[in-house]
DNA sequence: ATCTATTCCTGGCTGC
DNA sequence: TGCAGCCAGGAATAGA
C-alpha cells in the first residue's frame, strides 16, 4: 500500500521520463477513479507540457503548462507504470509525445484530479512527515487529545504516513499505539520524531515496502517489507525481545506492536 | 473543533 | 476442486 515511501519512489522513477514531455492523448477508463468529466479533462490535458513532478505527502503533483496541476493519489493499490501494456486495470493512460504512463489500480480507492492548483483536500494537510522539524512536531502534538496511532495516519496532523510506517515508527519509539498523545512526555515526543524520519528514510531508500502488490514506474518491487519489525509480523517474535508480536484493532486499522517493548 | 464509525472496492485467502 | 465469505486499508463522509 502506497505511503510516504512508496510515493516518493514512484516520483524519482517516472519524473525524469515525464520532465519536459508533451501530453499526447489521455484516456480514462474508470469514473471512480477520475474526478470529473473524462472527455472535458482529457480535452484540457492535450498538448500541455510536463513542468515539474512532486510529492505531497501521499500525493502525486504533475505540474502543466498553461497553469494546470494534475494530482494523482494511489489509494490503496494504485500505481503508475512508465511505458507499460495497458492490462484489465488500468484506469488512465496518458500518451506522451515520447513514451506513456499507465495509472493501474484493480481497487479504485486511487483519484485522479484535474485543476489550476493543489486541490483543496490535498492542500489542507498537515506538514511532511520528511519536512517537518522536531520543534513543530513537538508543539502540534501537545495540543491533540486521543490515541497516537490514529493521529499518525491523520493525514491533517502529518501528512505521508500510513498503517504500516505508524506502526514501525512507535515500535522504534517504544510508544504503545494507544498512549495518550498529548501525555507523551518531551523525552518519548523526540524518541517518536526520530523513529519517523529513521524509518521512512530508511524505506525511501530502500524504494518502499511490497507486501501487496506494490511496484515502481519501472515494475521493480520495494525491499522494505523485510526489515518490517511489528507489521504484517503477529505471532512473530519481537526482533528485539522475542516476545510474539500482538495485532490489535484500532480505529478498524490493523496494529501491531510488542506488548512488552511498547507498553501501555 | 476534534475524534470515531462507516463506506467505498476487489484480489487473495480461508474454510467448508 | 470449487466457491462463499471474509479481510486488507486511505480518506471522504457522517455522526457524536
Amino acid at each position: 500500500m502506497p505511503e510516504l515511501p512508496e510515493v516518493e519512489t514512484v516520483v524519482r522513477t517516472v519524473a525524469p521520463r515525464l520532465l519536459g514531455r508533451e501530453i499526447r492523448r489521455a484516456r480514462f477508463y474508470s469514473r471512480l477513479v477520475l474526478r470529473g468529466d473524462a472527455a472535458r479533462t482529457a480535452a484540457r490535458l492535450r498538448s500541455r507540457r510536463i513542468q515539474a513532478v512532486r510529492r505531497h505527502g501521499k500525493f502525486i503533483v504533475i505540474e502543466l503548462s498553461g497553469g494546470l496541476t494534475l494530482t494523482i493519489h494511489l489509494g490503496m493499490t494504485g500505481g503508475l507504470l512508465w511505458n507499460a501494456e495497458p492490462g484489465p486495470h488500468a484506469r488512465a493512460v496518458f500518451d506522451l509525445d515520447s513514451g506513456c504512463l499507465v495509472y493501474n489500480d484493480p481497487r479504485q480507492f486511487g483519484r485522479i484530479e484535474l485543476g489550476t492548483s493543489l486541490p483543496e483536500r490535498a492542500a489542507r494537510l498537515g506538514p511532511d512527515a520528511l519536512a517537518v522539524g522536531a520543534d513543530e512536531f513537538a508543539a502540534r502534538l501537545a495540543t491533540r487529545k486521543g490515541h497516537i496511532k490514529p493521529l499518525l495516519l491523520n493525514q491533517a496532523f502529518l501528512r505521508g504516513l500510513g498503517n504500516i510506517y505508524a506502526d514501525e515508527s512507535l515500535f522504534d519509539a517504544g510508544i504503545h499505539p494507544l498512549a495518550s498523545a498529548a501525555r507523551l512526555g518531551p523525552a518519548r515526543v523526540r524518541r517518536l520524531y526520530a523513529a519517523i524520519q529513521k524509518v521512512l528514510r530508511a524505506a525511501v531508500e530502500a524504494g518502499g515496502s511490497s507486501v501487496s502488490d506494490y511496484v515502481d514506474a519501472d515494475g521493480r518491487a520495494g525491499s522494505f517489507q523485510v526489515r518490517h519489525h511489528v507489521y504484517g509480523r503477529a505471532g512473530e517474535p519481537c526482533p528485539r525481545c522475542g516476545t510474539p508480536i500482538r495485532r490489535i484493532v484500532v480505529n478498524q486499522r490493523g496494529t501491531h506492536y510488542c506488548p512488552r517493548c511498547q507498553r501501555a
